[in-house]
DNA sequence: TAGTGGTCTAGACCACAGC
DNA sequence: CTGTGGTCTAGACCACTAA
């Protein structure tokens, strides 16, 4: 009837999370030990341990030393929200993506910058909007950091976005994003085409990659033409 | 120097970890076969394999079978985004949480309801709003699906928010965050004490435990109030 | 077909926290 | 002290897939 039993540490996993999920197990329940486990599934216990570790990954389950695991109680909300390039967001909407660069300077950092440099380093400052069909979905006002990103200093920006770019050319970051609502100033009204005051969702992402600062960016989304969706999965897939 | 070697695999971890995000070895690169890890490292297999495979999880390597594992390249952002429970957003600010209940109806539930509860299902809906100091600092509207939580039929909700009093009575949950920007309503602006139309960001959440739908609310912020903050680190810790 | 990762075993020692 | 989870070993067989 299923399909299940493609691997015994995933089935030991599921069954687990199935009780946790459907409330029979509830938070503080104390799991069986992993020796009942090998009897009851007649497996190693390595093979337990890791089901058990996965839970506990997940969130599902707590492990004590010397008293067992527990089922834990759900805490903080979280949840995985996924960020796409906007190309993909755009033409995920069956629309026709255009890059627009709007500015482009090169100057040296101030304090007032978000992206955490020193003062006085360089910095590349683009403006850029980015169109689906012939209404503007999002606005772009990003820094690079040239001394993380020499290469940029190069690239005019002018047909490919710094998105893209970055992710090539950069080797992998890490990422905070900040997401709030504002209204439209003139400028971004105008450029956005919308009434100056209305509303905006707006996501500013600073990344790093080895613990230096390598861009900040802010895009704007008209509110209307935008949400971000997030999940949370107790136990992914 | 360092207080490292904790345990090996967390170490053949981190240090794989630390080539990818330096960009030493970049995306596409070739990591070393296991074999050759063992005897780098001098251990066991699955030692290592449990490193790789906690790398393969956070999205750092790709692993293929008969051609080994490589470094991945960015694809979308992931990051992690923690809801907290509200009182404890108020008291983190340094202000005086409060909570206060508007209404309280119990019907049955219509198409229209973003529950995905048949129509006819007894819900309960609440309307409510929490303070922070004098000012209002979030409005929320909930249903809950009376089916899954009968116990809610008999709580007033007069003192207690329905978050935690729900925490304590569901088992586990899954659930869906839509985070979006719109104008106050007017009804909205004069419970948060702001004009109508002005920036709101709104967090719609909805939970399921067991697949079975539980709750579904919209919690709707004064723009200038709130910002979610979402994190992505390569390798935990 | 050969070599990779995926999985699993049947042991082992250890640190640690509750008794 | 005792028993738990945390880690590790030195093997093994398998499925898959690139060559």
């Amino acid at each position: 009837m299923t399909d299940e039993p493609r691997s015994l540490h995933r089935r030991i996993r599921d069954d687990i999370g199935a009780q946790i999920v459907s409330g029979e197990w509830p938070p503080g329940y104390r799991i069986p030990f992993e020796h009942e486990l090998t009897q009851q599934y007649g497996c190693s216990r390595m093979t337990v341990s890791k089901a058990l570790g996965e839970l506990a990954r997940a969130g599902l389950i707590e492990r004590r030393k010397r008293s067992g695991s527990f089922v834990a109680r759900p805490r903080s909300q979280a949840a995985v929200l996924e960020i796409h390039d906007i190309r993909t967001e755009v033409e995920a909407l069956g629309l026709t993506y255009r890059y627009e660069s709007l500015a482009r300077t090169t100057r040296r950092s101030t304090d007032a910058d978000a992206l955490g440099l020193a003062a006085g380093a360089p910095v590349l400052e683009l403006r850029c909007r980015h169109m689906a069909g012939e209404a503007a979905f999002c606005l772009e006002e990003r820094l690079i950091a040239l001394d993380a990103v020499p290469e940029a200093a190069d690239e005019p920006f002018s047909s490919v976005a710094p998105g893209p770019w970055l992710i090539s050319h950069v080797p992998w970051s890490e990422a905070e994003h900040t997401i709030s609502a504002t209204g439209a100033g003139r400028a971004e009204a105008s450029l956005l085409g919308i009434e100056p005051g209305a509303p905006c969702l707006v996501i500013e992402r600073r990344t790093w990659t080895g613990g230096k600062p390598v861009t900040a960016v802010t895009l704007t989304y008209a509110g209307s033409s935008h949400s971000l969706v997030a999940r949370f999965a107790p136990a992914e897939r």
